[in-house]
DNA sequence: ATAATAATGAGATGCTTTTTCATTGAATCC
DNA sequence: GGATTCAATGAAAAAGCATCTCATTATTAT
């Protein structure tokens, strides 16, 4: 239940932050990857009256808490999402900006590798293929 | 020679893009990935009095040639690198802002191969490692 | 050298994100 | 429940990065 993520999470529980939490659970059932920007349009269209300021606030905790990941996509704005599930990456199309998600163990491994080999304590890593996606290429 | 690279991307040949090639291919020497802002201070250093929005001009311009490549690391401006020598990709510090640079031909296949599975028609990737570097494990 | 045209500098502007601060609300204790 | 304490919120301002505008200047072609 939301209200025991925020406890856990040391945070007090408000309506902001159950309605963007709810909010990123719905969306990410689609697969959805939203912004700052989107997740302040729902709160707008469900009649909620909580401020871009709230909801960047939010998220920012709610990743230092390790609730959601923040990506930084090519020329967008940053996108959140839930922490749920595994570790995965992102291939996002060019042309709609649609994101499908992967995960390579192999990948996973020659990072972990490359950092040993420079002396680096790997913490972390981003990697994004951009591409053409399939119904875009089909409409050229 | 400088002048032909700007020639042959059909760019006039400018004192502020001929210093801003210079500065890119001297600071490269030493391993370096500037941004706009870097640039910047380096042409004021030098007693050049250009403005930073022909800085942030004259970059997006050479990417748009294919002079340069632009990258966005975590938290902090976007940074630029001459595009000559082959691809690679980061690992960068997050302590210090230290960059190393890495090739991994078993990671570019599996990109390739992902892009394949998914239907989708590679363009580009970036991959970018975050880590502790050797000097701040040491002074930790 | 002249004319045509592109590039530049300075400042304004845009856009995303963060900060400030007065007000509101959640949680704790009685 | 009600009072107390301290965190969270909203609105507006500020910050930060990058781009745009437009009058001026420099480059290139003739
Ligand atoms: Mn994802
Ligand atoms: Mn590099
Ligand atoms: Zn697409
Ligand atoms: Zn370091």
């Amino acid at each position: 239940m939301e209200t025991q993520d925020l406890r856990n999470a040391g945070l007090k529980v408000t309506l902001p932050r159950m309605k963007i939490l709810e909010i990123l659970e719905r969306e990410q059932g689609r697969g959805r990857h939203l912004s700052a920007e989107d997740v302040y349009k729902i709160l707008l269209d469900e009649g909620e009256k909580i401020g871009l300021a709230t909801v960047y606030r939010v998220l920012t905790q709610f990743e230092a808490a390790g609730l959601v990941r923040r990506h930084h996509f090519e020329g967008g704005n940053s996108v959140f999402e839930l922490n749920r599930g595994g570790h995965h990456d992102h291939i996002v199309c060019l042309r709609c900006g649609r994101i499908d998600e992967f995960t390579d163990e192999e990948i996973e491994t020659r990072q972990r590798h490359i950092a040993r080999q420079l002396n680096y304590q790997l913490k972390d890593h981003s990697l994004i293929l951009y591409g053409i996606c399939p119904a875009c290429q089909n409409s050229a």
